[in-house]
DNA sequence: TGCTAGTTGCAAATGAAATGCATCAACATT
DNA sequence: AATGTTGATGCATTTCATTTGCAACTAGCA
């Protein structure tokens, strides 16, 4: 898992390979969503990147978000209602789990997803390229949290 | 499935039974939701909706699309990037298949969905309330139609 | 029938994301 | 290394879905 991060192109090397212009911008966008453990919304990454980059404009962060979206290196993930998540695309297959109270969000495998995808394809005639599983609920800290007192909205 | 939606209750009793009064612009929103064989977004409803009621206000859609879905009649999908989808409660467990070019929303049953929430909800000590599975792909027809020409984005 | 609080329609506000444009800078070519 | 071309950026503004404030309206009860 670890060395799989190892194994990845830098920057220079995505960016110039689809003939993208290598930005300070770009390159520390970049880093900042494949160094951090979460999914980011616009806003954090903008609020990371303007910690090191204070002159960072905020629609750069949302174009170089469609770049790295367009060229398959992160996934724009609609968990929230009001705005989109990003991860850089996962080397392993995997599946997400959200607490509904805390907003924690957990990875989780599931290999029969894979099944799924040939089944479903088979019976309905679809050429499946993605397969997401989403499941809401409670964590367990919340869970505790939420015995004795209410919970609040 | 048909005759599930026979005993379903009538907007007035949902409405009445949660203390929530029945206005001639609910029991139509209900209504069209109701009939609905798609899944409409908030826009297409209002579009319906005014062909009855011409004075109807768009945000007495969105008001009502928030009040249906948290007495529960309605569930929130976010297909699309830019708006959300609305479909009535279905009676029965299943998950979505998205056409990536014409948009087209297939609902299939997932069975092992179940077992799924189980065995995670046991792994990540989770109270897993919902389970949603999306698949994303080519439809036939899509996939016919852009073999001898070119798919337009 | 008349009260009163929940609803509505309208207009204006919000907030995430996109865009126009002048300036800037990456990088291929001298 | 200096230069020119063109894509990228920052800023201000716009767009578009959704929300909200408020006065007028009305469902449901006394």
């Amino acid at each position: 898992m670890v060395d799989s991060i190892e194994r990845k192109k830098s920057a220079q090397q995505v960016l110039n390979s689809s003939s993208q212009r290598v930005t300070a911008q770009r390159t520390l966008l970049l880093e900042l969503l494949r160094r951090s453990e979460e999914h980011l919304d616009a806003d954090e990454l903008y609020r990371r990147a303007r910690r090191k980059h204070s002159r960072i404009s905020l629609s750069t962060v949302y174009r170089n978000l469609q770049l790295f979206k367009k060229l398959g290196l992160i996934e724009e993930h609609h968990f929230a209602e009001e705005h989109h998540h990003y991860e850089v695309k996962p080397t392993a297959e995997h599946q997400h789990l959200l607490c509904l109270n805390c907003g924690k969000i957990v990875e989780f495998a599931c290999p029969l997803s894979q099944k799924f995808k040939k089944d479903v394809g088979r019976q309905y005639d679809f050429d499946i390229s993605g397969v997401e599983v989403r499941m809401t609920g409670l964590c367990s800290s919340c869970r505790k949290r939420s015995e004795g007192s209410e919970k609040q909205e």
